[in-house]
RNA sequence: CGGGGAGUGGCGCAGCCUGGUAGCGCACAUCGUUCGGGACGAUGGGGUCGGAGGUUCAAAUCCUCUCUCCCCGACCA
């Protein structure tokens, strides 16, 4: 992509509203816009994040079996009277009207949804367990919309429902799904540390919130500190597996959010607690047979008994984590992207555009480089260096290339590398074949 | 929902108290000089001051109503 031809409009300001640094990164370097409170235009910088945030989940999420589908955004007020939810929900439902005055709703979540496409599908326990997920806008009416995307109204998640016929299936696949999650962050250069959540009516430790570390969090959490330092489940899972001993070890160390904080229990580990501020990313959830039951959606078991559905539920916050991301990983001049989910691989800064070999040398670059599957920004603007090294360091991708007439002449250029702020003066055909390896 | 604050060109703000018909910086356009870390000069375009009503010879400025947005708290992926 030519710089010159993409809409991405940086600021050079901070706007007024933005009180944490990914609100105000992500609003000066062009990646977002207001529409309203909480709702937001996704501009082509934000939205090449976004997807590919969402690409690293749905490839964790089919990896670990889950099978995805899409609902709608508009649900019936009906089956939300089947639960019992749609008077306990209150204001944070958007409720709307059509023409023909029937009742309906946008959808805060979709558990309803859900239950209502399995108990019209699945009939026997042979077909279970089935995992099954959607990627979908989901709005929720907050009464104080605040941090840019972090807390929005409209907000992208991704909500897995798991369907099994007992405890001990919906105990392995809620185990599953907590494997699933320390990849699926870590693969976004996240560490997401579980912590046990209130787990509602059902009881039991089958709830656990995701959180990542960062200053601005908004919950105050407490952990034993060698959690920061466990290793992360990555390569060669066996899905088939128990999971079991890694949930032991994960869930084995004190972590708890405020809410669940315990003071005596937290007091004994002593210089080992660590006290920071957390960003809550995802959240697993058990709940049994609460929706199956008021829903209806009881299967055959092998005694040919009719029984309500074991379920879970398994949420991840997309357009959240993008503002989390850059909370974990920024610095002074802007966003330092890990390169997993960065809107471009590479920038092409041309100090001298105009100049014949200049341009010639970053237009071949750009070529080439595009030609190794490679996405390049190539800031080909008649603009100061000055400029184009501070836009270059605000939007954070991963790689700089520089080119000026300096080094041209000596047939060099420079590789950046933005995480590090390392520089190396290389031949373009170097750099090429640093950066196609990566 | 309780408490506080703000709406003035695309962005950041001043003007409002003490009414007289809108200004600054950035951005934008043109020209010139500059050109490896957000240049300089000149010229120029763009707002009727969130909306409605009122007071007045005259309202961005005073009064009333209303809409929107932001911040703190309680709640939440």
């Amino acid at each position: 992509m030519y710089l010159s031809k993409f809409l991405m409009p940086t600021l050079k300001e901070n706007p007024a509203e933005a009180q944490i640094v990914s609100h105000r990164y992500m609003m000066r370097s062009g990646m977002i816009r207001q529409s309203s409170a909480g709702i937001y235009s996704w501009l082509p910088l934000g939205l090449r994040v976004l997807k590919k945030i969402e690409q690293i989940v749905r490839e964790e999420q089919n990896f670990a079996g889950c099978q995805e589908l899409l609902m709608p955004t508009i649900q019936p007020a009906t089956i939300w009277r089947e639960s019992g939810r749609y008077e306990d929900y209150g204001k944070e439902m958007l409720r709307i009207t059509d023409r023909h005055e029937r009742e309906m709703l946008y959808g805060p979540t979709n558990e309803e949804l859900i239950t209502e496409i399995f108990r019209g599908s699945v009939r026997t326990y042979k077909d279970l367990p089935k995992l099954l997920f959607h990627i979908q806008w989901k709005f929720r009416d907050e009464v104080r919309p605040r941090f840019g995307v972090m807390r929005g109204r409209e907000f992208l998640m991704k909500d897995t429902y798991s369907f099994d016929l007992d405890f001990e299936g919906a105990k392995r696949t809620y185990n599953k799904m907590f494997v699933a999650y320390l990849r699926t962050f870590a693969r976004m250069g996240l560490r997401a540390i579980p912590m046990a959540a209130d787990s509602g009516p059902i009881g039991g430790d089958m709830s656990h919130e995701f959180l990542i570390l960062a200053d601005t969090g908004e919950s105050e959490v407490f952990c034993h500190k060698d959690i920061l330092s466990f290793d992360l489940p990555k390569d060669n899972i066996d899905y088939n597996e128990d999971f079991q001993p890694i949930v032991d070890k994960w869930t084995g160390l004190y972590a708890a959010t405020d809410e669940k904080h315990n003071l005596n229990q937290a007091s004994l580990l002593a210089e080992d607690l660590v006290s920071a501020r957390g960003i809550e990313v995802g959240h697993i959830f058990y709940f049994g047979t609460k929706y199956s039951k008021s829903m209806n959606a009881f299967i055959s078991s092998p005694s040919g008994q009719e029984v309500p559905v074991e379920m879970g539920s398994y949420g991840i916050g997309i357009s959240r984590l993008v503002a989390g991301i850059i909370e974990a990983s920024h610095d002074d001049d802007g966003i330092i992207w890990p390169e997993s989910v960065a809107p471009f691989d590479i920038g092409i800064i041309n100090l001298s555009s105009g100049n014949e070999s200049c341009d010639s040398t970053c237009e071949d670059l750009y070529f080439r480089l595009g030609n190794a599957g490679l996405n390049v920004l190539y800031d080909d603007r008649d603009e100061r260096a000055g400029v184009k090294f501070a836009n270059m360091d605000l939007i954070g991708l991963p790689w700089q290339i520089i080119a000026g007439t300096r080094g041209i002449k000596n047939g060099v250029i420079e590789l950046k590398n933005r995480a590090t702020g390392e520089k190396d003066e290389m031949t373009p055909n170097s750099v090429l074949n640093k950066l196609a390896r990566i």
